[in-house]
DNA sequence: CTGCTTTTTGAACAGTCATTCAAACAATGA
DNA sequence: TCATTGTTTGAATGACTGTTCAAAAAGCAG
């Protein structure tokens, strides 16, 4: 088989899920190899070590959720309105009852404390996350009033992130949003 | 040594940190016997399994959180200040370069893939503590909108103690803070 | 001192971990 | 056809996993 025989980003999406419901340390290579259909040694040839391997998932979880929020934005009226629709998102997939929040925020809590290189990987994507929110807040409010919206506006999608994991939570997270970002409701 | 030679609250306390830190899968029963002088025989004599250590670890946590938040709210003035100082607590300790966020929150987030126990008793906690402070919003505020503060309240904790992960982020949250739940500020 | 009970010890268990590697294999270009 | 190149295989590596257990040790009661 001179020819490779699977898509690296087949593969990668198949991991990606695999490591967002487990975490780092429980997901095994064993289980990784299942999850793939990949033999150890492919997944060895293709990819270093499963730190790389995670890293380059990770990686691409966060380029789709990054490339989702352009999207929606370029997708609707104006910038509150495409992150009311985020949260609304955000607040449905806490209804699944397979949930398992957000990978970068998951990664980071489990990994931070081991100085660990994928812990400031994630902890970078997220702090870039803030930033795209300020520059789209820029359109509206001034830079400083964006800075602090979007500071606002990560820490309610940080918190629902966790709240989503309580049972029947999502009318009360709805509410809770609405009460904590009322500028969501402006222009 | 028919008498035992440590204290059962001593070791749990090593424990603590030991599983705060680096959550349940990534501690291994090794470091436990480092972290805490004992031999694998006389943790397994002591408590029966790493599930059971964990679940009392934990559940020892939760104890002590919880009686802190009492404490917090005999010490000062009214609700609205008690909950201030608590969360100027959290602030602080999102400062230490070895923050380690909140255990709870934590094991819900690493163990909720699994249907496990330790997940389920951690969710139980934290929804207890949100029961906690409805009881004491009450005395400010109808059962209504305390119940809807409260909400508010546990969704801007969860909130920080995972934006406490981010580089120099204590005066962000602080403004955040007062952003969010305006009504701290009344009586 | 003699039994009895409780605790400690640390080696040993079977299983799993991440990783490696030589060999088998398949496609390409000459 | 044949050597070359890149890929797959799957067993084997040594280290570590959570857990067990028989033996040793130490206190107590008689």
């Amino acid at each position: 088989m001179a020819k490779k025989n699977y898509q690296r980003e087949d593969v990668l999406d198949n991991v990606i899920s695999l490591f967002w419901q487990q975490g780092y340390a429980a997901s095994s290579i064993q289980q990784i190899t299942k999850a793939t259909g990949l033999k150890p040694g492919s997944i060895y040839h293709e990819f270093e070590s499963k730190e790389k391997l995670f890293q380059e998932a990770l990686a691409r979880y966060a380029t789709a959720s990054i490339g989702a929020i352009h999207q929606k934005m370029a997708d609707t009226e104006n910038v509150n309105e495409g992150i009311k629709q985020i949260l609304a998102d955000l607040v449905e997939q806490s209804k699944s009852c397979d949930y398992c929040g957000c990978f970068l925020i998951k990664t980071q809590l489990e990994l931070a404390s081991q100085g660990n290189t994928l812990y400031q990987f994630a902890s970078m994507q997220l702090s870039n996350i803030e930033k795209i929110y300020t520059e789209y807040l820029s359109r509206l409010y001034s830079n400083e009033q964006a800075k602090a919206y979007a500071a606002q506006l990560m820490t309610v999608i940080f918190g629902i992130r966790t709240y989503g994991y309580q049972a029947d939570s999502a009318n009360t997270i709805t509410q809770t949003i609405n009460a904590l970002l009322p500028w969501l409701n402006e222009h």
